[in-house]
DNA sequence: TCAATAGTGTCTGTAAGACAATATACC
DNA sequence: GGTATATTGTCTTACAGACACTATTGA
């Protein structure tokens, strides 16, 4: 396994999708790029697999997103492997994409440049595609997981989770059903707290925090 | 992005899960290992990444599927990259593992060794935990998909159809159910035929194919 | 009191699960 | 007709979507 001689080895790196919320906007993450190849364009976060630093190529997507842009995602996960000529025609190269998920406050407090997912300037390489797919996988687990709660600053009200998961499914949920639902999941508790009215005179809603589990029964295809 | 002489690159390999279906059970197809480590003991079959024949990572899990095992997939999708020092502990490596779907007769007509999915005996390095994943995977993209249908030789009738997703989902299905969501999926398309009776005295059942699409809508969390 | 937002109740249609009934083959 | 399997019909229940209603705040 570890012996082969004849054949030279690919250029392994990590790319990461940096998603977050800014206000009512979901906006995506970049970097100027500081070497060639397209030296001064924005780009996805990304950076070499070492080995000698890296337990995984999960530490290297943390590394990369620490080390370059001093962010911490509050949710990492594989997207997919994107490999060949694609990238750089240059060379043959194999990259680990994820999607990451950053809190809020980290749109101000990092070193990333951030955009609107749909609003995006073409990016160099691949990483249109990378966002391509990025976003429909945020979209399909929002159907049937608690993934878009990540985006939100905790503690949140209801109406913001609501807000948020029509803005990540891209459709109108109605509001009466999603509350049903997502408190039916077991993925939110209250804090006891509620907010008080900011804008003049409201109902204050109460405040609710994620429980550990990121995900929860998706519905059978054929019945149970 | 390609010169970064200080870092050595990773030993990038692909792990193939091969799935197939013999008479009522679940199999993984396993080759003998013929070269260190493990030689010997049996593994699923997996290679080195070559940059130079292949021109993805998917290529070259069909390269090895093709050359190792003398196999042909119906179906072939990324399932994850593991990677660190996991597999063999003497060299941090990087795999990206693929689940594989064979068609019924690659069980008799490949190099591979299948036994059912539930009775593997103990794989090397992370191979178990690989299968662990694979079968959750499939198990849930039985929910959600047409994927289990790939494990049948067309045509097939729809109660073939009903036990394999009995099978990868490993629950029952009421059979009446299970027809009325399936025909409205149009993922399949009758043949006009139907089968003769095997054993002696029963109802002939209608032949379908596969159509193209593997997929369809999953229902939505959050309602529409 | 009003305005604005939070939260609940209720009706309805759809679809899944249970299960019985019917259809079609060969003996 | 009898048996075995395929296929369809029907009833019930659960739940999503629609939408109107109530609740709670500050002005």
């Amino acid at each position: 396994m570890v012996n082969e001689p004849d054949y030279p080895r690919p250029l392994a790196t990590v790319d990461v999708v940096p998603l977050a919320l800014a206000g009512e906007r979901l906006v995506i993450g970049t970097l100027t790029r500081d070497a060639e190849p397209e030296r001064g364009r924005p780009a996805l976060p990304g950076g070499f697999v070492r080995p000698q630093e890296d337990s995984d190529v999960e530490a290297a997507a943390l590394r990369v997103l620490r080390q370059k842009a001093d962010a911490d995602p509050v949710h990492l996960e594989q997207l997919a492997v994107f490999s060949g000529l694609r990238r750089d025609p240059r060379e043959w190269s194999l990259s680990v994409a994820f999607l990451c998920v950053l809190p809020p406050e980290a749109v101000a407090a990092t070193q990333l440049d951030f955009a609107a997912h749909d609003g995006l300037d073409p990016l160099p390489f691949d990483h249109d595609h990378i966002v391509a797919e990025t976003m429909a996988r945020l979209r399909a687990k929002a159907g049937y997981s608690s993934l878009p709660l990540c985006l939100l600053a905790e503690p949140f009200t209801l109406p913001q989770a609501h807000d948020v998961f029509e803005l990540t499914m891209g459709e109108r949920l109605d509001r009466a059903a999603f509350r049903r639902k997502i408190l039916d999941t077991g993925f939110l508790e209250e804090t006891g707290e509620t907010t008080r009215p900011v804008k003049g005179a409201t109902r204050p809603a109460k405040l609710y925090r994620r429980t550990q589990t990121l995900r929860f029964t998706p519905r059978n295809f054929a019945g149970r």
